[in-house]
DNA sequence: AACCTTATTGCGAACCATTCGCAATAAGAA
DNA sequence: TTCTTATTGCGAATGGTTCGCAATAAGGTT
């Protein structure tokens, strides 16, 4: 998984860093969405040094770079992240048990083409939010 | 567009004050989906004396109560505020010009019926990130 | 119409997630 | 190994939102 991010961090013109790494593996090997306090916690399991600015730094490199993915799931809650996946997936944000699913499909195709074709928009993303 | 702010407050114990009604007229005259920042100006228009944290208070009764809706567009932008509408369109928002449409129209019945029959998820609310 | 109860307001201070400024550190090219 | 400069770590600052509490006023009651 360290692969990946050195090489997309060199090709961009960025440096490998311990800290970057560090926060890349709490996010590749996370089940859940963390948030960045999260990843603070968890990356200071494996450095008791790590500092937070710099984890909210790498976490906002890796989105700008299409490795992570920042997510919204609430006015009140703080963002959450996760490793950028396939694009084809609803993010379903389930109110009861607080949890946040993947669903893929061709209703996420569905979706997508039926804004481009009728109304010339490209879904960059798609967000559902479900109670249930 | 008072006499319904009126009636549901009064039927959920609540009371009709002038903050509130300053507030839900700011809402509802509103063709934009406000911030809070941006309705307690508008506020101050009609009531100089308008307090921020009133109107924020405002804004959540009135979300509880149906009457609003509460919007996170993006994780760096502040939450917008609209008039509760029917729940049958998706919101969808444009990166390019930063604007907030709604898109109603047979998807998202599509889109909720195909959650709840395969999957028993009720959809509450319907989110699409757009850019284009 | 005056009264009472208690929801609501207004104010400033507190909060919390996130960002910034800047000197110290270290990646990676030469 | 050296040198350049991206990156870090720290603490302070920011900005949206909420809280605590005394003062105010809505609306039911007499």
């Amino acid at each position: 998984m360290d692969e990946i991010l050195g090489v997309v961090l060199r090709e961009s013109g960025h440096r490998l860093t311990d800290p970057r790494r560090t926060v890349w593996r709490v996010l590749y090997t996370a089940a859940e969405h963390l948030t960045a306090e999260q990843v603070t916690e968890r990356a200071r399991a494996a450095d008791p040094g790590a500092n937070r600015a710099s984890v909210y730094r790498s976490l906002s490199l890796f989105a700008d770079l299409g490795l992570a993915r920042e997510l919204n799931l609430g006015a009140d809650q703080p963002t959450r992240w996760e490793t950028a996946h396939a694009d084809d997936q609803f993010h379903l944000v389930c109110e009861g048990c607080e949890q946040v699913v993947h669903h893929a499909g061709r209703l996420v195709e569905e979706v997508r083409s039926h804004l481009l074709r009728g109304h010339g928009f490209a879904a960059r993303r798609v967000e559902l939010h479900v109670s249930g």
